[in-house]
DNA sequence: TCGTAACCGAGACGGTACGTCGAGTCTTACG
DNA sequence: CGTAAGACTCGACGTACCGTCTCGGTTACGA
């Protein structure tokens, strides 16, 4: 994930192992500790590897953290559960409940944080952790095509936006919800957001 | 904003000079530096005071920059525009200028990352920040309630359970457009915007 | 001691308890934290007294500590033992006991080395305690020659040499012995230095 | 001198280099500033190092200063002029020399004022200056029977208080006329007071 | 008797140095 | 060449005292 094939041909190969002792140590420090009290030294230490491996393959502190993070949403999965409505819901509980661990929690919004004054990071983060989830609006909304809930889209650049907007109102909703507010993103509240959010991309209905 | 009102009696008394000046400080630092290369020395030199001063007044740079943006947000106001549409447009395109600017950008998420491991920062947070913009939601819909927009409401636990849900819906989305999608919440994104959440909330119309 | 009478005739004039409370304040906190974690913060603290007005009475923490230890070697008295050596070895006797009270041990040195880079401070020691306890010496030498132990002194100037020559040796012995070898200056060593210093003056006996 | 070989086998070595450096950075510090004003982050600078390189090997401004100034000790040797008088005074004279450079004044006399309230301290101080020039007062002695002038001693308890004696006396005049009495300890000096010392001690002479 | 000038306590102020910690780099010996 | 170990430079941390200042309030003289 943060190496791009570095080619090397000979010497002591990397060892594979590291990676993945690295990202579940950093996982297990963030939920101990926290983002801001995070040190790669203990991460290094943790995992059983020396700092210079950890360097070796990562850039820093956000660099890790992201990828550490990313792992996480990649359980994300798109139920069927026979309607538009009750699939957004579950997917959004899925992803109220991966928020709501500490180590998504604490990590996340630091790194979003990092990534006003860092192009290069916030372009790490949407590659590893949002376009990565937006298929899931997309495959949403086929499946409720398929099912006749929606009509086939006509324009795509309006199709494009459409899908943005989605994405930013659940999202944000949620995160700002299980953050800020500080609340859980329960059934109750998921449904109620669920409710608002088609009512108003369908008023059709 | 930090000191509830010590109330010695005797002693050289505070200077109130330096609160304002530490709390600009804070902002211009945010903006060349952004949030993790801001240091509280850096500030105190900024702001002509001692390194000491400040900490008398704050336990450390999350309750600062707290502080700091906080002032920004309080000059949201709830423009009146002749309808309800128009007025949460004008209030959505304000709080938007407002994340805009790279002082509250790279200071407010960071403060909320950290926050999910303090609950005392994330009550300064709420008390400071959140709940006093609450004050937009309300005044918005008994205007609307006044101009027969949106009807009285009738069960009071309901009703604060909505005003949740809009405020975490609103900041929520104009906050993930912002930083993490990282396109301008422009005057266009907010129509749609504000469309699907009206159309959500008011399906008769 | 401190002040030169600033002859200032109006006013409220300075509280004289507060002298002696400060220096006792001092010597009591030169035994508890001994000089280098003795703060003017916390003398002023013990004595009841606000730090400025020990300001206005000293420069800082030497003149202070030169002060408060010069009092402890006032109460040197010359006992008439009724022989020369036996002179001698009382009051030696009594410089050891002086000098192994905690507050002189560990202000006197310091001051001393202080003195290295201030000569104000050096003349200060000077006048305040060496000198003072010249009396001592000179003492001892015209009660011996009034007992016929030594002979009436011709040269003066080569009497002042003397009399510093024998300054340095005892004080500089028995500092040494207390404070570098760190043993005690007891009854059986203040013989033994005696017998050399007094063979060594007077080869003739 | 102030590690014990560690014998750690693995990681970077200790630079050497540094060592010396440190040490040659203390001295002139406190040619410059004294005791009171030097400051390890100063010293750090000097000698191109970080201040955690400092840390890491002395744990303190007393026990840097003790081994910076002890090296200035060792140069001291016993010069063979042919006689006992002419050894000790010539011996006397270098300890004076030394003693005169501003760097042994201003550190010497502060860290034997910290070590009365430091066992481990004055210890240190012992072992590293003190005890390693009592090897001049046992040569000299050997020398000085080997030439008839001494008789040879017999009770060994006895000959190492006299040792003691003649250290504490001969130190103590030295860094009394020195710092206290701030006068040259200069070849009519020594020779005064090496005349009284023999004396004291051979009686018979 | 009353002003006033210097005192007093308390504590905030601008500074300087402290000793520690983490970041990220470099230098060893070993595999 | 990768790796573990650990020393390295650098810079910020939060604390402690320094010596100064600014308050409100308190004496004692002298007009």
């Amino acid at each position: 994930m943060q190496s791009r094939t570095p080619a090397s041909r000979t010497g002591r190969p990397r060892s594979v192992a590291a990676d993945t002792a690295i990202l579940a140590a950093t996982r297990a420090a963030l939920v101990e500790l926290g983002w801001s009290k995070l040190t790669l030294g203990d991460v290094a230490t943790r995992a059983g590897v020396a700092k210079t491996t950890l360097y070796r393959r990562w850039a820093g502190k956000n660099e890790l953290v992201v990828d550490a993070v990313a792992e996480l949403f990649d359980e994300l999965r798109l139920p069927d559960r026979g309607s538009l409505a009750a699939d957004i819901e579950g997917v959004v509980l899925q992803f109220a409940a991966i928020l709501a661990r500490p180590e998504a929690k604490s990590g996340l919004m630091a790194v979003v944080a990092e990534s006003t004054r860092d192009e290069a990071l916030r372009e790490r983060i949407r590659t590893s952790i949002v376009d990565r989830q937006k298929r899931l609006v997309l495959e949403g909304r086929s499946r409720a095509q398929a099912r006749g809930e929606l009509p086939p889209e006509t324009d795509p650049a309006e199709s494009a936006r459409t899908v943005d907007l989605i994405f930013d109102m659940v999202a944000g909703a949620v995160v700002h919800r299980t953050l800020v507010s500080a609340e859980p993103a329960d059934e109750d509240w998921v449904r109620s957001f669920t409710r608002v959010l088609l009512l108003g991309l369908t008023p059709s209905s």
